[in-house]
DNA sequence: ATTGAAATTACCGTTGA
DNA sequence: TCAACGGTAATTTCAAT
């Protein structure tokens, strides 16, 4: 994990298309090398996989809100396998502290999060903050070369 | 923004990679067909570009928290720039209700989760909940085919 | 179907442990 | 001495038109 697989990281969270000829155009290096770290970035699991950004207003969902849950002692599995259902739910983090649960849901309507809402309220108390803006929103933290010399992996 | 071009959507976000002509197999179109209609999602804004996923643990940032922000009246565009300035914010949501603002943030240790929250705290009231799991994580709600039919665009 | 570009392979040189 | 890494060049595959 030395300082250009950190910019190759970051060139491919940028564009997930990038050449491996542009990509070694950026760090300095040929495309067979930079072939070469990428694929072992990919095969130790650091890079997932490769996927489309999308813009949800402009594909007709313009609503998005925050959900904390905090489940009912006893609903905890069922919670979490409704959870995995939901179509509207785009993230789930488990948590610490007395919510256990945060959704990130994206909806059509405030009609349809009403209905979302019920289903969750039948297995904990929630508290729902509606999504005004994003300011920030990327894969992964910014500038890493700082503190970063470190041996990974 | 027929049933098709939500498909294609679906498996661009699942993968970013595929060809048109792998796209029109699995959408039964022709590969120019998809082309164009891929185009068109990626002119609108709809598709606002590609990425690679990648796996913050893998890379050697083991620790992520979610950070609610009760900003202080007076220091609201202070604390926005404040927070678009910090490398370790991976996402910043600014949200209806007494917690302004909801972070997402990524740090290798909790040494530098701490010195970062010193940080916000200047400016905002705080309430940290550390990230014990990611059970959900997509980029758009699953199975829009059932309520849509839309015009859009 | 053709053209061009990108991925991949093979081979070699350098470096550092 | 050997292992890891990078460069060059040739080849093949494949996507765009």
């Amino acid at each position: 994990m030395d300082k250009t697989n950190w910019k190759l990281l970051k060139l491919l969270e940028g564009n997930g298309r990038l050449t491996y000829a542009e990509l070694g155009k950026l760090v300095h290096l040929s495309a067979p090398a930079v072939a070469e770290r990428v694929r072992k970035l990919e095969e130790s699991g650091a890079i997932t996989g490769y996927g489309a950004k999308i813009n949800l207003e402009k594909v007709g969902i313009p609503i998005t809100a925050l959900v904390e849950c905090q489940v009912y002692r006893t609903k905890e599995r069922e919670f979490k396998t409704l959870v995995m259902s939901l179509d509207e739910v785009i993230s789930c983090h488990n948590v610490t502290g007395p919510y256990a649960f945060v959704l990130r849901v994206a909806v059509r309507s405030m009609s349809l999060l009403d209905v979302l809402l019920e289903r969750l309220i039948d297995l904990s108390d929630t508290n729902t903050m509606m999504v005004l803006s994003t300011p920030v929103s990327r894969e992964m933290p910014a500038n890493i070369e700082k503190g970063a010399e470190l041996e990974l992996d």
